[in-house]
DNA sequence: ACCTATATGTTGGCAGCCAATATATAGGCC
DNA sequence: GGCCTATATATTGGCTGCCAACATATAGGT
């Protein structure tokens, strides 16, 4: 996969993958390549600070989980959050279906034929 | 639409605008709006300098029409060009399927269920 | 002692798109 | 004649957002 396939996706696809439940960065990262079945590998230079805009703007939340372990930092998505999440969808296939139609033009109806 | 939609996906427009015969550049970026469904506008400034880089790579090939009309460059795809449309859609059905499968999971099939 | 996996972050760079600007012809309208 | 819009091509400067590289730290294997 080409460098910047995920540009103007990545806060999609950040929020998708903690829909289900919170994960820390690290597990994003792994959860997001094995979802797309390898092929979406993020960066970590590119996630982190991306992590902490979206908290930023109040669609995570995130707390420190230390005890015996690693730290970590444990994100979860805020009702906000999933308001986004939905509007990303509907962005996505909006873009989708732009560019599709672009790419593989259904042939014009001719009237009457 | 978002600025930068097209972000990545550019060259693959402009050559899937251009399969079905010969276009100049005002032609190209009323196609594509009119195929996406308005959704999706070429500005001048990113549409005429593409244009140009796929022309030295060998993917299109242009004259220009100067006979009575305005002067218009128009442009057709060459076997490379073609090719290199074959390998765009690939590539775009890839990303598609990658940022689709992580946007919307199906559920991971348990083993004998 | 060393390597790998886990885990989080910062810094500098740059590709690629956009807005703004420039130029020119043709046609309609007042 | 003067003005606006559509047609048509092109350049310039700027900014967004991702990436590579680097930095740091713990834990477990060999």
């Amino acid at each position: 996969m080409k460098g910047d396939a995920v540009r103007g996706h990545l806060d999609a696809l950040l929020l998708a993958a903690l829909e289900q439940g919170p994960l820390h960065g690290y597990a994003i990262i792994t959860a997001v390549q094995k979802r797309s079945g390898g092929v979406l590998e993020l960066r970590t230079g590119t996630m982190y600070p991306a992590l902490n805009r979206l908290e930023r703007l109040g669609l995570l939340r995130s707390d420190w989980q230390s005890a015996g372990e690693r730290r970590r930092r444990c994100y979860e998505l805020t009702d906000a959050g999933r308001r986004a999440l939905g509007e990303e969808r509907t962005a996505w296939r909006e873009l989708t279906a732009a560019i599709g139609a672009v790419l593989d033009p259904s042939p014009a109806p001719g009237p009457a034929t």
